[in-house]
RNA sequence: GGGACUGUGGGGUAGCUUGGUCCAUCCUUCGGGGUUCGGGACUCCGAGACGCCAGUUCGAAUCUGGCCAGUCCCA
């Protein structure tokens, strides 16, 4: 069988690979940049929405949808915005035949389709804060190179929009927003680190952004979301007021949390091994898949897998009986492939004692049952998420290193930390010496302990220096 | 926008320099039969490709031109 090439030589063609031998997408559409959601590709993405959902809603959002089309005079009122976007939107010019009066451009991003109706919507004080989110399809014409999850066309976007009385409230919400992200990552077992992009490199017409980075392999890393400020630059050319309780007339405070599809692809990225994709429970499609080992002697395995199934179910898990023709071994597999975190090996000898065979995705392998089957599987797959943490958690902590000179930047195998006076002729300088990106500097708690920063990396320059991050952005 | 390279079954490939031995190689995949089943089974039968359009030639996967698509590098 064909190995895998390796992961950490040559990324991509490692991820590729994956993905095509775990069936996750289908990337044959003959539209460059737009892959074909496949029915294991979208049960991952299910979950995956899912708990965006429950942890926005919990922090007071509430789910809203827009039209995919915005006109292009309301497109066109934030002057940042447009400049940043102009270059990657499709546009719909006929309806039919007809030329349209107005152009329509497919939503790269949201802002210009809902700030006009947030205008309507907000008339006082108490109508904010607003907070709301979509999940709907978002088109960017990439000009790079696209990739399945991480640089698509058409992206599945999660988009939370806000409105908030003042800077001070904004700036909550963003911290807000933060946590939020905080708890969703630890749920994808995915450690991260959140860095304010520096000026250069802040989305299209905010006033800060905040981008949260996972390191995956050497100096690359994967942006997973972003989180940003606004301030009053949208609500001006929008023209979203409120009347305040002096009964004065005020612009609103905005901000806006962008996640996508990139979060699997980050999975993928993050946990995977030699062997394929690794979910953490809370994404697989399947967290128990069952290999039911028939033999002609011995008892028939099938009853008692299906009971099992049915058990398993009964208690909420996801569970998946592999009932092909194939072989154990290609099962076994097959599954590890796909990710699937707990693998139940059901034969003749497991069948006559209602008990089970359990292996996890990271190898480890024990019998199970037949008292308290439900609960020791429930717990193997606690146990197996913890683990996966911390595993991940570890590889994050060594992939960052400091560096004190432009020359350690050069060919670095690991993402650097290093002391920047702010400048952004120093921050090109950085750009090219690692040949990627200054990704921003630190918000909130570093990777490694660091001491106070030392002389710019680049200019030399003691005092009034920053700790900032220097990465290849995949 | 400028440059380089690459297009062969569902996936990956050999063949291209030096045209004929190619109604195209091998692996995988897929459909059917049989024996099997505790880590990628074996066997028999079957399916499936030279990106498109011209040209050169007795003869083109192979050479030439155009187009389309993709990849990489530079701005």
């Amino acid at each position: 069988m064909p190995a895998l090439p390796d992961k950490h030589r040559s990324f991509i063609e490692w991820y590729l690979e994956v993905l095509e031998l775990a069936q996750l997408t289908d990337k044959r559409y003959p539209v460059k940049g737009m892959n074909v959601w496949t029915p294991y590709g979208f049960l991952a993405r299910r979950q995956l929405d899912r708990i965006l959902i429950e942890e926005i809603e919990a922090t007071g959002s509430k789910p809203v949808e827009f039209p995919t089309l915005i006109p292009q005079t309301e497109f066109q009122k934030e002057k940042e915005h447009i400049k940043g976007f102009d270059a990657q939107v499709y546009w719909v010019t006929r309806g039919g035949a007809t030329e349209l009066d107005i152009p329509l451009v497919l939503r790269p991003t949201s802002e210009t389709a809902m700030y006009p109706m947030f205008a309507l919507w907000i008339r006082s004080h108490q109508d904010l804060p607003l907070n709301v989110y979509q999940i709907v399809n978002t088109f960017r014409y990439e000009t790079k190179t696209t990739r399945p999850f991480l640089r698509v066309r058409e992206i599945h976007f999660f988009e939370e929009h806000t409105c908030q009385v003042d800077e001070g409230h904004a700036t909550a919400r963003v911290e807000s927003n933060l946590g939020a992200f905080a708890r969703m990552a630890r749920r994808l077992g995915l450690p991260y680190l959140a860095v304010r992009r520096p000026e250069w490199d802040k989305f299209a017409g905010a006033f800060y952004s905040i981008a949260l980075d996972a390191p995956v392999s050497g100096a690359q890393t994967i942006q997973l979301g972003s989180i940003h400020h606004y301030r009053e630059n949208f609500s001006g050319p929008y023209n979203i007021r409120y009347e305040g309780p002096d009964g004065t007339s005020r612009l609103v405070h905005q901000t806006t949390f962008g996640l996508s599809e990139r979060l699997l692809g980050a999975l993928v990225a993050v946990h995977g091994d030699g062997k394929g994709i690794v979910f953490p429970p809370e994404v697989a499609p399947y967290q128990v898949v069952i290999v039911p080992i028939p033999s002609k002697m011995g008892p028939d395995p099938r009853p008692w897998t299906e009971e099992l199934a049915g058990r398993l179910r009964g208690r909420g898990l996801r569970v998946e009986i592999d009932a092909s023709e194939d072989r154990p071994g290609a099962k076994y597999y097959r599954w590890e492939a796909r990710g699937a975190p707990l693998r139940l090996e059901i034969g003749g000898r497991e069948s006559a004692e209602q008990s089970a065979t359990a292996v996890d995705r990271l190898g480890t392998k024990v019998p199970i049952g037949p008292v308290g089957i439900e609960d020791r599987i429930l717990g193997l797959l606690g146990e197996f998420d913890r683990r996966l943490y911390a595993a991940a958690e570890e590889r994050f902590r060594a992939s960052y290193a400091t560096a004190a000179t432009l020359e350690e930047l050069t060919g670095s195998e690991k993402v650097r930390l290093i002391a920047w006076c702010g400048e952004e002729a120093c921050g090109h300088d950085v750009e090219r010496a690692i040949d990627g990106a200054l990704l921003g500097t630190i918000v909130g708690d570093p990777p490694l302990p660091l001491g106070a920063p030392g002389p710019c990396v680049a200019c030399r320059r003691s005092g009034g220096t920053v700790w900032a991050v220097a990465g290849r952005p995949l």
